[in-house]
DNA sequence: CTGAAAGCGCTTACAG
DNA sequence: CTGAAAGCGCTTACAG
């Protein structure tokens, strides 16, 4: 027989009071012992360890969520899932993100702030633990509602030229210096005329593109016409059509760099389809360092890029704040490395 | 001057019972009313919705996951990140899951059964609401799980031999069907002794490799020797190597079918290196028409799968399930598409 | 078709 | 350092 009431919803799940009763302490005690709170006193964290660990309890993310409004999810913002440089930036978030304990929620943005706000509406809703969003250029109101939400936040990708008091969090390399950095590079090998390709066109492409114009400024060897911009995405099959036109132009381009790995790829094998020699007529060089880059022939000359470092630094970061650690330094730079390989 | 313990823990935050005062019903109809349930009065309907609108009312998920032990989270399991294949996977499946309301919590096994049944024992404490998995290899716990938790699950990829009144939910397409498909198509051609390479050797690739060796079989042209399987993870640089071990094979090979693409690739590109002519003195195949094996050259003869189908239709089946709508059949198969190109 | 009561399983805010 | 009470914002189960 059962007390009327009594087992009415009963879920047979062990919940915090199975551990009180059988610690022999109230469940407040066992929820601080739990969470590693100090002001518990070792002894009965001890016992509450024990009686937990006896019952198999495991803590209701749901109810959790409830009373502290805050759960265990960390939300990430990304711009594709169709490019591999995002996809590692999450795949190494997520592994850390896991090891802390914290689910991962996946936002697309598709390069679209008016979508990121609008994911941002909704994860928020879950009341995450935590934030990594990429780049630093947002919308007002996506601006707003991180702040106004206070929940902590870092930035992937991106580096702000001039830190100043207000620096976000963010964890990344300095995109410009990468694109001056592969430009003089070419530069030293005897370039004179290197187009810059770029597709897409977000935030970080511009940044490369200035790192390009900046190196060949230096030298005198600007010219607006070496400035390829297309707003598509990024593809092998685009890279190739741009090679084929930038091979058009005339006086001849001596040297390409592409601002994706994809795009790079995708002209060299343009190149080898045309027979036109490469580097020999014209030096290739690409961005990121992807996949197959080392397999293509000739072999890629490209800028190796910390994605898998970056959303690991930035979750352990993140991990940090969400734990209320003080933080040595808001920005961490990764750097990044020139690979040079056959094609320049 | 407030009541006292009045307002002792608001949030500010908008909830049902606003929406009920406004609306001049009770927060249970509110409940009802929003979540679309049957049997509620029109004009409540109507008013309940006005109200909500009005207040800009967001269900909280926390509550509504701990009243209800059921959240709006959807867990997917699929085996890596770093192929694109599952990445295609997860966009798809991702964005049909966000339009019906569900939030996509990703959980990577890296091929390994106790990972996998890890994940879903820490996916599971989350209450989903739905689970997409990858394959219908899992191990006596995780199936336990997956039974005792009576959480609705749809599998991705493959589809069961013979299917019985036990047959799980499934969308997928017969890889056997398609590696035998493969083969016959490189018969066609001329083609004797048609080489099997495999990589990872997961229960998917285990299957096209039957599908080859039927084919053989069928024309007595099977031999032992013709298949080289590597435990490694797939990639173009493995590609490469298979390629050049299988090149030196005698009696000589004359086709290699690749079980994916970016081993096909690899092989492609390692030819151009080797200056091997690709297909007159050896044709190669892939599979799964990944990026950029249109953009190869040769381009790459390959199998199409549709993966993107696959996490769209699977989804649009679970959120059928979650809603208890009964299914037409419990199987879908979505085929697959030989496309012939330059390789072969 | 509608509602009052109880409950989901935690943590917060107060006390002591 | 520890605990009794209240509350987080919903839905379930029972009545009517």
């Amino acid at each position: 027989m059962q007390p009327p009431h009594q087992r009415k919803r009963s879920t047979g799940r062990v919940t915090l009071s199975d551990v009180a009763r059988v610690a022999g302490v109230s469940p407040i005690t066992v929820s601080r012992a739990l969470r590693g709170e100090r002001s518990v006193d070792p002894a009965l964290v001890k016992r509450v360890t024990l009686a937990s660990a006896e019952l198999g309890y495991v803590p209701d993310p749901a109810a959790r969520a409830l009373a502290s409004h805050r759960s265990n999810h960390v939300a990430i913002l990304i711009p594709l899932l169709s490019n591999a440089l995002f996809v590692d930036l999450l795949d190494a978030a997520q592994r850390t993100l896991k090891a802390s304990g914290f689910q991962t929620l996946i936002g697309v943005t598709h390069y679209d702030q008016a979508q990121e706000e609008q994911l941002l509406r909704e994860q928020l809703l879950h009341r995450p633990a935590g934030l990594l969003i990429t780049g630093l250029e947002h919308n007002a109101a996506t601006r707003d509602l991180m702040a106004q939400s206070q929940v902590p936040c870092v930035h992937l990708m991106d580096l702000p030229q001039r830190p100043d008091t207000d620096t976000p969090y963010c964890v990344g390399f300095r995109q410009t210096d990468a694109g001056a950095a592969m430009t003089r590079r070419l530069l030293a090998r005897g370039r004179r005329r290197i187009a810059f390709a770029g597709a897409q066109l977000d935030p970080r492409v511009m940044q490369r593109l200035y790192g390009w114009r900046l190196a060949l400024q230096e030298e005198g060897l600007y010219d607006l016409n070496l400035e390829w911009l297309n707003p598509a995405a990024s593809s092998l099959a685009l890279g190739a059509s741009m090679f084929e036109q930038i091979l058009g132009q005339s006086p001849p381009v001596d040297a390409i760099f592409f601002c994706n790995d994809d795009l790079a790829q995708g002209a060299l094998l343009a190149a080898l389809r045309l027979g036109i020699p490469v580097p020999e007529r014209i030096a290739i060089s690409g961005f990121n360092d992807l996949t197959g880059s080392d397999q293509m022939f000739p072999a890629l000359t490209t800028v190796r890029t910390p994605r898998a470092k970056i959303g690991e630094a930035a979750a352990t970061m993140l991990v940090g704040l969400i734990r209320g650690e003080a933080q040595p330094q808001p920005l961490i730079d990764l750097g990044f490395e020139i690979v040079e390989r056959e094609s320049t």
